[in-house]
DNA sequence: CGCGTTTACGTCGTTCGTAACGATA
DNA sequence: TATCGTTACGAACGACGTAAACGCG
């Protein structure tokens, strides 16, 4: 067994057992993985994957706990020589990110220049997904970390580490009835009218659904999506009332737009940046954090990483108060 | 990277940074080591030790990180390997236990006696220690199982399967005062009185010394061991009044020992076995502990190591029954 | 001078890529 | 016939052991 056929194998499995396609994956050549996986076949006494003919047809029971293992080997390797890379102060390297639209679009961009300012020769991948799919797609190891809200505990099981709070805004176009409404909206103004937001308001377990719920109002959503600027740009073609996160509204939004804060209607939700507890971070993963919650103390951070994660972090500050800081700056500079 | 390499790093690390001596470990010679651990610093581009000289100082932080992840590394082989023996229906390995002296001398010869008949050719490591050191062994990965009591909740974070319940005894010569005693034994006789029980007895969180100190009495050890042997020994030579466990009492002791059940004295104990989450069984561990709990499903103990533990495991049965029924069935045969 | 590490060198085994072959749909 | 996997072969590399040199107490 070497690490190599560990890698070869994991390789093979997530192409979908198809040895050519994982060859070029690994930069490799085909008979090479070929004789490699036979080897390990041999080696462990029985099959990784049952054939149809020459062809791999499926994951064996047992291969796929080898598959499991293997995974987490090749994991710790990667955790190595990314410990290594930090040490040599390497500014090369890989950073994957998965999260929502709004924080792709709307929250992430500057911290990102910031990050590609400082170090260059780091290449980010962003996946911006649903509410939902984006902690599967971390928890399957496919990124290093995951940006999401709630409006509660945070999470799943990483380290989740909490950026800042946020509210909803409610949106509707400069000649809409709502628009020249007097008083403070209330959830009841909403009941039966059409509405645009999140694709993930649909879910019931929805933050949105459960304060719709509780105040006895029963929203109508005549059009979701998982882009903030989908939700603005239907709004405008007059759809309804749009919903969405603070963070996806500019001063230029204003012109055509009425913005109410929902933060009396709806819940507070919060933003998270969640590690994985089994993933050494890299120097520069760290440096994104910084930049994304400046309140943190990078300290803290570490301390977390090595597992002595504080009992309590400290109450991140609101959204809007980060814009003014971030407004105030760039007029100074 | 290879995973000779990280084995020959663990081995130096083992050894104490004796190269000599950990190439003897992993059956290799000294400049193979020498050599690798060379281009392992090489490619990870720091040095895992420090050196004076030539010899190997000390190991460097980043060093023990990457030995500790190397360990992680080893041990997810080792299941691999693990898990290919069991398929094979391998039946040669290796069982390592720790456990404490009463367990080893009294509950599991008849165990581990089976198993060796069904499974000549796996070596038992037998590890007796004191209670408190149990765990620790454990925990440091140098056992695959534990067997350990406790009053209360199962010990540390491994999976508890709890075996048998079990009372402790009061033991005293047959000619003590308290041999002939009319009614019942109470704590409050025992005030004053020489007492002879485990080393572990002193720790003031034991259960022992709980029950002393909710009934108001001051114990006094004259003499501890962890050796239920000895305790018996020097209850026999007078030196004080034995307080046991159970199992570790035969028909025999009965002779020249008078035995006062402890049950309503002190809390009833149970015994575990633990298991390390992280670590494969071979078939012949699964087998051992049918052989010590045969109220035990074998099948709750595949799922419970599939990760689907059961809320809670049956109530294990008391060793007074299981002895009962292990009698009927010698006399049987 | 013993102990332990490193360096040097020759051998052997292994891996890898190219190329040809085989099976399957 | 196109696609995908296996077998065959030769070249290059790397690992390992032996032997000798070096440093240190």
């Amino acid at each position: 067994m070497t690490l190599t056929q560990l890698r070869y194998l994991v390789a093979i499995s997530d192409s979908g057992l198809n040895i050519t396609q994982a060859a070029e994956q690994v930069h490799a050549t085909q008979p090479g993985l070929s004789k490699q996986l036979k080897q390990l076949e041999d080696e462990l006494g029985f099959q990784l994957f049952s054939r149809k003919g020459k062809s791999l047809a499926a994951i064996t029971p047992a291969g796929q706990q080898v598959i499991d293992r293997a995974r987490i080997i090749l994991a710790e390797a990667r955790n190595i020589r990314a410990l290594a890379a930090n040490l040599r102060g390497d500014d090369k390297g890989e950073l994957s990110i998965t999260t929502t639209h709004t924080q792709a679009r709307f929250v992430l961009p500057s911290a990102i220049a910031q990050l590609k300012q400082r170090y260059p020769a780091v290449n980010v991948h962003l996946k911006a997904h649903g509410d939902a799919q984006v902690m599967g797609l971390f928890e399957r190891g496919q990124a290093d970390l995951a940006i999401i809200s709630t409006t509660g505990t945070p999470p799943g099981d990483g380290l989740a580490v909490p950026l800042f709070r946020w509210r909803r805004a409610v949106i509707v176009p400069q000649g809409h009835a709502l628009a020249s409404l007097k008083r403070a909206l209330k959830l009841a103004d909403l009941d039966g009218q059409p509405l645009v937001s999140y694709e993930s308001s649909l879910r019931p377990e929805s933050s949105l659904r459960r304060a719709f719920a509780a105040a006895g109002v029963v929203p109508r959503f005549s059009c979701t999506s998982r882009d903030a600027d989908l939700i603005k740009t239907y709004v405008r073609a007059g759809l309804g009332i749009g919903i969405l996160a603070e963070m996806a509204l500019s001063a230029d939004d204003e012109r055509d737009l009425r913005v109410i804060d929902g933060g009396v209607l709806f819940p507070e939700c919060t933003t998270w940046l969640v590690l994985r507890r089994d993933r050494v971070l890299r120097a520069y993963t760290a440096t994104l954090a910084e930049l994304i919650a400046p309140q943190l103390d990078p300290r803290d951070l570490q301390r977390a990483l090595a597992g002595e994660e504080p009992a309590a972090w400290p109450t991140p500050p609101l959204w809007s108060e980060i814009e003014k800081k971030a407004k105030r700056a760039a007029r100074a500079a």
